[in-house]
DNA sequence: CCGATTTAAATCGTTCGCGATATATTGGCA
DNA sequence: TGCCAATATATCGCGAACGATTTAAATCGG
């Protein structure tokens, strides 16, 4: 089935990525956190994050710790709404983003796929995940065991 | 980027499927191991099943040992070489199977898309991920544009 | 102005996934 | 036979993921 394709290259993808990252002392979630905040104009919020990533707090706030114990990122609370934690990049963590400009390419050789074919994946992949995300079952066949109480 | 596509479709496929299976006790991982071992012929090994889901005996290990402490299989060291571990199902494993059988129909719809598609899908995506799993490519029908120094 | 609700992060416990390493069994070979 | 490499599993530590819960701040309703 595609589930296990799926889980099985998502798996192959982050083990690709191993030895490209393990030079900067990244894993893949931390790379990808750090291209949502290089990519981004002001501070993001962890929340901020989550909704590009789709990670919730209970996985990016060890994350982002993790980051800041690298010297890579600060945390510091709003102060307009102290709820809200902003992720600012330190000097180390602009300086590393340059030393990550190979990795697409890198990452682009060892699929052994040309670009179109990959762009053309990932809209497919896209629109799948989308999908699983989405409750927008037209007729939900489960049973209504414990409706009340 | 395909991977990071990849990466949330797998994290947004175990989502999809926790609804199903936790009914069941069990999480994706375990049901991927699960369904190998049901359409195996003989009791594999561990090593049997890693070569067929792709992981190896640190993750294997303790989920078998879940599984077995859930009273769905046995452990067994094989008489004949005491190196390797059999696994075999216990009645309630046998049984579980039948409890299963509405899944794929259920994610299948979850997804969205016909039969065609997936199946297509599938086939782009394992390709994707044995190429992954393949560092050492000389590259079958390609272009040997810079694949190596 | 105040209590109730909502919201943002953080925390906790469990299960993966894997690199590195340990242990034990087997097989080969002198 | 005895030693050594290869093989199979297990163990350990770390970093995700996530459900469930907690804490604290903001907002809303009266």
């Amino acid at each position: 089935m595609v589930c296990f394709s799926l889980y099985s290259a998502a798996n192959a993808m982050q083990q690709a990525y191993r030895p490209l990252l393990e030079d900067l002392g990244l894993t893949y979630p931390q790379y990808l956190v750090l291209c949502t905040i290089w990519t981004a104009r002001n501070p993001l919020t962890v929340k901020g994050i989550g909704q590009q990533v789709h990670l919730d707090s209970s996985t990016l706030t060890p994350l982002l710790k993790r980051l800041e114990a690298s010297g890579l990122v600060i945390r510091t609370r709003d102060p307009e709404d102290e709820r809200q934690v902003r992720i600012t990049l330190t000097e180390a963590g602009h300086a590393l983003r340059d030393r990550t400009a190979h990795i697409p390419a890198c990452m682009l050789e060892k699929t052994g796929l040309d670009i179109d074919t990959l762009v053309q994946l990932q809209t497919q992949i896209s629109a799948l995940a989308a999908r699983l995300r989405n409750p927008t079952d037209t007729a939900p066949a489960k049973p209504p065991r414990a409706a009340n109480i």
